[in-house]
DNA sequence: CGCCAATATATCGGAATACGATATATCTGT
DNA sequence: ACAGATATATCGTATTCCGATATATTGGCG
């Protein structure tokens, strides 16, 4: 019911932001969510699961960061990131999808009836 | 990895095709089959847990038609077809699923890396 | 007349996955 | 000192995809 973002698409929009630039995990989320005017919304219990096949299927490649603060506590170990770089195979698996989906796009085009505004609910 | 079909996809495709006449299931994979250039394929299993649902959900109504052939055996029953209607609820649905979905194109497009020819695979 | 492909419906079960909830820890602004 | 944002991660339930399988009927063709 609730519009459950696919797999394809998730990977997609990750991929997508990551072919700017590196970014964490965290930070990929903010990307797409500010991109797609808060309407896509990589939640962690979608994104840490899709960064982790991104990487062991060499999409992407990671690499940790420890950053510690001015202010940080004795005991303790800054905070981790996690940085995640395109791969040369994530940008042709990002190409791809890119086609995949305006394909996609063309052929459900084929089913959609006229533009109405939607009535009632 | 083989670009699932995705259930709002489905739905709207069996909803799209309903929308012009009532059709039984198998029917109902045929059409689609056929407006798409034979790329989306409703699959028995999953045509008939979606045509499931989607009756049982009130977006379709269904009725029983049983067909004897001349060349009919004695114990035969004759050929079952259950023939789908699409309901008013029905009709809002598909309204809705194609507005969603030019939504979610509009959406998407923004992650789109400019179209390049696949290079390799 | 007998065979087979196509027609037609349906279920099963394994695998993948969405996502809310939960857990843990750190940093920043006030 | 505290709250709220930052940051990563896993668990469990529910959902769903879809290949395989099962069953039965019909139509065409040699």
């Amino acid at each position: 019911m609730t519009t459950r973002i696919d797999t394809t698409t998730s990977e997609l929009v990750a991929l997508s932001v990551l072919a700017e630039e590196p970014l964490y995990g965290y930070a990929i989320a903010k990307r797409v969510a500010a991109r797609s005017d808060e309407r896509l919304r990589l939640t962690p219990g979608v994104l840490y699961p899709l960064l982790k096949r991104l990487e062991k299927s060499g999409l992407v490649t990671a690499t940790w960061e420890t950053v510690r603060s001015d202010r940080a506590e004795e005991g303790s170990e800054g905070r981790r990131r996690k940085w995640y770089r395109l791969s040369a195979k994530g940008r042709k698996r990002l190409a791809h999808h890119a086609n995949a989906q305006r394909e996609h796009q063309r052929l459900i085009e084929a089913f959609l009836p006229p533009e109405e505004p939607e009535a009632g609910a």
